[in-house]
DNA sequence: GACCGATAGTAGGACGTCCAACTAAATTTC
DNA sequence: GAAATTTAGTTGGACGTCCTACTATCGGTC
């Protein structure tokens, strides 16, 4: 979440923080530059969901339940998909259980297992709220196709040097 | 924060999330790829201060005051200069002053305003803290020079069309 | 000089994320 | 087949962020 306001020019940030005191400049602009672009992206959708009741992390798991072969996923997976801790699923499972979207079922086999199903009330909650996230643009206009794909290109040139996609 | 470990292959979670369900496929792999970007870049950042009893939060507000003409600020400037919400401020100002590595002064002449100075102490963490973070190199060797600037003018496009740069 | 809106900061609460430690169950090892 | 290891999930605590609501103070207006 950012705040509403952003009463300054971020770009001074980067540079009376940074400078030449850590790291390259250059680095130091990109790095600044991600963080504040992923805070806006994360801002637009949150509060287009918000009046949904929704976060961006429990659309996320409503999303995948949704779109799951059979409405279910065993919390581990859902983890796994979603890259969180596996308390992060627990405390999104908890809220969205307790707004009645989803529920938790036992496991047929494995006892160890929880599988959370998506209810029918989470199926409409998904299609409304996206909706919502549609109708955003992520602030993405400003690009262009190929700029939009040169920009995950480069992102992802990042990501393999840092031992993503494992 | 992100998990220590990803087993999975993140880019089959924009598929799965989005596919061609919410969006642009091309405008959502980007929006996926800075999402988690920003991840892994604070998730080394932490790493990397976590040794030294910091968050990068805290680490941010201490080179800000380091850097400051005398040393201190009022609280609503750090805001201001970090881009958090007055609370934010409140909360990491009241854990660095809890470590001894700033207080809390009274303004000369408008009491209202509540000055920040960092302390002897403070300004030796902040070194000890800079040269852990500038060990850390974000993950960005992937990139070259030239590519990490054309990185840096993406993101800006895109934050000038969402209206940062206010 | 007395209001009254604007400003600085804090208190309390919600939320998402992590980690460490724990329980329960399955799997592997011997 | 019993013991050790691994795996699934939860609990409790820390942290950072936000929002709403509040107090104290300043400044401008009448």
């Amino acid at each position: 979440m950012v705040p509403e306001s952003l009463p300054f020019d971020p770009i001074a940030r980067a540079a009376t923080l940074w400078g030449e005191h850590v790291g390259t400049p250059t680095v130091m602009a990109a790095v600044t530059s991600i963080m504040r672009v992923q805070q806006i992206l994360q801002s637009a959708v949150d509060a287009a969901l918000r009046p949904h009741g929704l976060t961006f992390a429990r659309y996320e798991a409503l999303v995948l339940l949704y779109f799951s072969k059979r409405g279910s996923l065993p919390m581990r997976v859902m983890g796994q998909r979603l890259q969180l801790h596996p308390t992060s699923v627990t405390n999104i499972v908890d809220r969205l259980e307790a707004d009645g979207l989803v529920k938790r079922i036992p496991h047929p086999t494995d006892r160890r297992t929880t599988l959370v199903e998506i209810t029918e009330a989470g199926r409409e909650r998904r299609l409304a709220a996206t909706e919502a996230v549609t109708a955003v643009d992520f602030g993405l206009r400003g690009l262009t196709d190929r700029q939009t794909e040169a920009l995950t290109d480069l992102l992802a040139k990042v990501r393999r040097a840092s031992g993503d996609f494992a």
